[in-house]
DNA sequence: CAAATATAATAGTAATACTTTTATTTTTGA
DNA sequence: TCAAAAATAAAAGTATTACTATTATATTTG
């Protein structure tokens, strides 16, 4: 498994870039900066010209990489998203029925542990920004086009996963997509919650998403009123 | 119910504005036209110079009632919720248990009927800005400070009012809170994948974020599994 | 080692998100 | 009703943003 994961490359769509970062050293720090300079000041704050001096290049650099910040965040979207279904591929394979959902719910919704296998990317701090921005990266007028373009076909395919598990678990469930959707939606606002809208949420230290999410699916899919 | 409705001012926190819109006709111009335009062109492209032109007056006559755009959409945003509590105060008022909570889940989900009590604002498009837009209200390294200057206590108090429901329906079912939370924002998820995503939602014309919503909340809390 | 490619430095641009100043118009209350 | 106060409009200015373009300098590669 470890062989496996380090031989893997994660695949991001093409056209979110100009070069792709992983091509050098220079695309690698961009990458990893961009990550911490995020986290750090928010996506409003962030730009091009404060990431190249973090990274001691000129901002121009920059700009032969990603056309623009918000294709960065595509980038970071589609990256993590990439990441965690190679996750759900890897650890729910050998699974089936009630257990391969409950794992694959784990694994969309759990805190992020750090990654290893990826040494420019702090996997933790990524699943943060993802919190926190993740939804910014849609919520455009351009939606539709981009859409098109295919900078959103990771995330649309994991959701497709958790359709798939949650249709075999029950087919006579009718909302399989709009579930499956929620899954991934409420993980990261339960997560965001906790942080910032203590009152509005029961997640805490020791309730997690996690677990309010799996007594949502499975009290749902289980037991349905006709 | 006109006349309660007529004589109705919705409230919003007050340190969202400079001088509060409602005062005088060009206040209530620049929030009408204010919700017009960010729907035609999105928040990110929307500022006060084309808002000024919209209305024919000035940019800096605009700066004298909000201090920014994003302090204009927390004010867009505490109006709408306050509207949406307003219903919801009025239309289950008179309701118990099951029906309650049923009709609370209709009034935060169902698309937005106009309200001809509100002259200057369009309801059906704000809902628009509201799906869109909402969550980059709070989506924001200053989300604490906000918060704490209470500026989304209405958004908050919604949330109570749902989790009460809820716990009145089911006092052992143990994430009121989230669940609550989860109404709201999956709501408006549902409405943004059916204009945007089809193929990660169920909803269409033909089947509602509200049916979905209300089989997932009953399903969850009348059937908890130990 | 020369050519190609990548990176860095510098400068420039149009637009943004405001602030400030001054002028004009409207409201108000004595 | 008229003078003062308040509101609005116009104009100009500023720092920053989100880029593009140009040129120079490193680095890689065949």
């Amino acid at each position: 498994m470890d062989r496996l994961l380090s031989n893997l490359k994660i695949t991001v769509p093409e056209k979110i870039y100009i070069k792709d970062p992983e091509s050098s050293s220079l695309g690698k720090r961009i990458v990893e900066h961009s990550i911490l300079l995020i986290n750090n000041i928010g996506f409003e704050a962030f730009n091009f010209k404060k990431l190249g001096t973090a990274i001691e290049s000129n901002e121009s650099s920059i700009y032969r990489y990603f056309e623009s910040k918000h294709k960065l965040l595509l980038y970071l979207s589609s990256w993590y998203w990439s990441w965690i279904e190679y996750q759900l591929v890897l650890e729910t394979h050998n699974l089936t029925g009630n257990e391969k959902l409950n794992k694959a719910i784990e694994i969309v919704s759990r805190p992020t542990q750090q990654d290893s296998n990826f040494m420019h990317i702090n996997e933790v701090i990524l699943n943060k920004i993802i919190i926190n921005e993740n939804s910014k990266s849609y919520l455009t007028k351009e939606v539709d086009q981009e859409n098109k373009e295919g900078y959103f076909v990771i995330y649309k395919r994991i959701v497709y996963r958790l359709r798939d598990m949650i249709t075999a678990l029950n087919p006579n469930y009718q909302y399989a997509s709009s579930l499956a959707s929620t899954i991934i939606e409420s993980s990261l606002h339960q997560h965001y919650l906790k942080d910032h809208f203590k009152s509005i949420t029961d997640c805490d230290e020791n309730v997690s998403p996690t677990a309010f999410v799996k007594n949502l699916v499975f009290n749902t899919i289980n037991n349905q009123i006709a």
